[in-house]
DNA sequence: AGATATAGCACCGATCTAGTACTATATTAT
DNA sequence: ATAATATAGTACTAGATCGGTGCTATATCT
């Protein structure tokens, strides 16, 4: 399936939420209480976050997590990577190198790699260009002035 | 991870394949050995392509298949569909549907139901002005024109 | 009749996803 | 001190999905 796993749906809520109310850290626990989403998964959403250095935490009673770095600067590809892995759209074209040998098999027949590349390549910039400053703006228009580039590229 | 499964890019191997020796059918024989699919995979793919009607089949000895709808008609959101289910980016926005009640526990308190919504419309309006034809043609500039609207929207 | 080729299922192992649990550690309040 | 709270790290499980294969039936050509 083409789709955002729900780990990376819950990261996006757990962001938003603590871009909304940004006195102080917030817990888990509150986390949870407010989105719905289940303590142990917003939890372990949590520590992701925290690992990648999104956000920043606090142990111990009255702890919680706060943001270390402004949304405007995180784009949606960076979240993605931190909780998915690699962004590999087409799975010939690993790591996102654009003209990496590769590891697929089928290599150098196949077909289509060109435009499988090339299709990669927009998709990760529209990601790049996605801000999660853009999605946690609720009266914003996210990724209204983003848009998978309409200028020919030379293949 | 957010990427093609292998079978829409051996979908899309196929289709090019039929693309560029239209002259009568194409057994799933010879498909796989000049694109190196392994056989029982590549006739898995093929018949899921000829009950989609992207292609026809032609049953018995020297039978195979060939491109029933110009390339130019498909859409690689078409293809996806086809072989892969429902496009569904975000998990709360099922079967496309823009303004559905949706089936996500979390509604109506979800912070980033709108954002989302509007990354998976952006994404499906680009994946369903990707031609296949521009997939399949070797010399093509693949996407070249197509783009993830800059336009912006009113949430 | 035999060879070739698709149609339609049904199946299997490996991997991934979603979600949970447990122990250790750090901080605050009593 | 000690209890309560909260994160860190890790490990685990059930279920779904993915990649791939196999089998029987049917259709067509030689």
């Amino acid at each position: 399936m083409v789709s955002l796993t729900k780990k990376t749906e819950y990261a996006l809520i757990a962001m938003t939420h603590l871009f909304r109310r940004q006195e102080g850290v917030v817990s888990a626990r509150e986390i949870a209480r407010d989105s719905g989403v289940a303590l142990p998964m917003i939890t372990n959403i949590l520590k992701r976050l925290a690992h990648a250095e999104f956000i920043a935490s606090e142990r111990g009673a009255r702890g919680g997590y706060e943001l270390s770095r402004p949304l405007e600067e995180i784009s949606l590809h960076e979240l993605i990577t931190a909780i998915e892995g690699p962004f590999q759209f087409v799975q010939c074209t690993p790591h996102g190198h654009s003209s990496a040998a590769g590891t697929c098999e089928l290599e150098p027949t196949c077909p289509i790699r060109m435009s499988a590349q090339r299709i990669h390549e927009k998709l990760e910039t529209f990601f790049k260009n996605v801000s999660l400053a853009e999605i946690a703006d609720t009266n914003g228009t996210c990724c209204a002035t983003v848009g998978i580039s309409a200028a020919p590229l030379a293949l």
